[in-house]
DNA sequence: CTGTGTTCCTGTTCGC
DNA sequence: TGCGAACAGGAACACA
């Protein structure tokens, strides 16, 4: 379930590896992930150099030579790697898996094969190729960036002053802010002291100027991804960067997948429990995680 | 517009 | 041991 960390981890990964290769095939194993890719997406690409890997939210973003953007999405299992399958190999596979389902064969790579894989078990992913980013349907409704300065107490106030619906669905909705995913949004709103349950316009006050939790969850939200960066990202099952190593941030959740475990913060004796909101866990310290801004 | 529920998909885990 | 059910969840979409 790559979020914005792992995301960024992979496109850190991936850049220096890829830019300036020109792309010369393009193998597609199926007509769709979760969506159908474009017509002649292969073809369209082939030819093509990399100018440089970006991301936004938990999109990444290849910028192409002919002035377009390969944008990808990894959705819960998706993953690149580099492989160069094994003539003298036994594997009748030649190194690759039925869910390996886009190959990039690249030439002016540093990497230590030319081919650049996309695997996604659950096909949640998907790929687009965009002619203008100011007009793309997966990026027009993006909220603001949480790392960097987009993302301000004044802004998340504004965005949640008026909404009812717990913070937590909230805070997962893209167009509120970009990029968090279960996980950081339960380990964000417990650093913050703040019960997922909690009405955002209840958080966000009466008044016209963020409140101090409001500036709180704000630094929260930075601080967890920032941690997690740092440790490379989180690894439940699937996540891998791409070297094919996990991240070890999940070492360090506080709450998420951790009912029944005793709470982390010093000097609390709860116990994480975990409530369904939206369809989706929620886990929580109901001790020490506040409904009363 | 807002909030909620459904849907897609497969691998893993759990209960009987 | 085996089998089906439940679960995991990003985000588009449908709906009240």
């Amino acid at each position: 379930m790559p979020e914005l960390p792992e995301v960024e981890i992979i496109r850190q990964g991936l850049a220096p590896l890829v830019t300036n290769a020109r792309i010369e095939r393009v193998v597609l194993n199926r007509a769709n992930l979760r969506f159908p890719f474009p017509p002649q997406f292969g073809q369209r690409l082939q030819g093509q150099h990399i100018i440089q890997v970006g991301r936004r939210a938990k999109y990444l973003l290849f910028s192409l030579s002919g002035g377009q953007v390969l944008l990808t999405h990894l959705g819960m299992t998706g993953n690149f790697r580099f492989t160069r399958p094994d003539p003298t190999s036994s594997d009748v596979n030649h190194g690759f898996d039925k869910h390996d389902h886009v190959i990039f064969r690249l030439s002016g790579t540093s990497a230590p094969s030319p081919l650049l894989v996309y695997s996604d078990p659950r096909r949640f992913g998907f790929m687009d190729l965009v002619t203008d980013l100011n007009d793309c349907r997966f990026l027009n409704r993006l909220g603001p960036e949480p790392l960097g300065n987009q993302l301000t107490a004044i802004g998340l106030h504004g965005s949640l002053k008026s909404r009812k619906a717990p913070v937590k669905s909230l805070l997962l909705d893209q167009s509120v802010v970009a990029g968090l995913g279960n996980i950081y949004v339960c380990e964000a709103l417990h650093r913050a002291g703040i019960d997922p349950r909690t009405p955002a316009s209840d958080l966000a006050g009466d008044d016209s100027a963020p409140s101090a939790l409001m500036d709180r969850l704000v630094r929260e939200i930075r601080a967890v991804l920032t941690d997690a960066l740092r440790a490379g990202g989180s690894t439940l099952q699937d996540y891998r960067n791409i070297e094919g190593k996990g991240g070890y941030f999940q070492h360090s959740f506080a709450v998420y997948d951790r009912e029944g475990e005793a709470c982390t913060r010093e000097g609390c004796a709860g116990h994480i429990s975990r409530i369904v909101q939206s369809g989706r866990s929620s886990f929580y310290c109901p001790d020490c995680q506040s409904l009363e801004p």
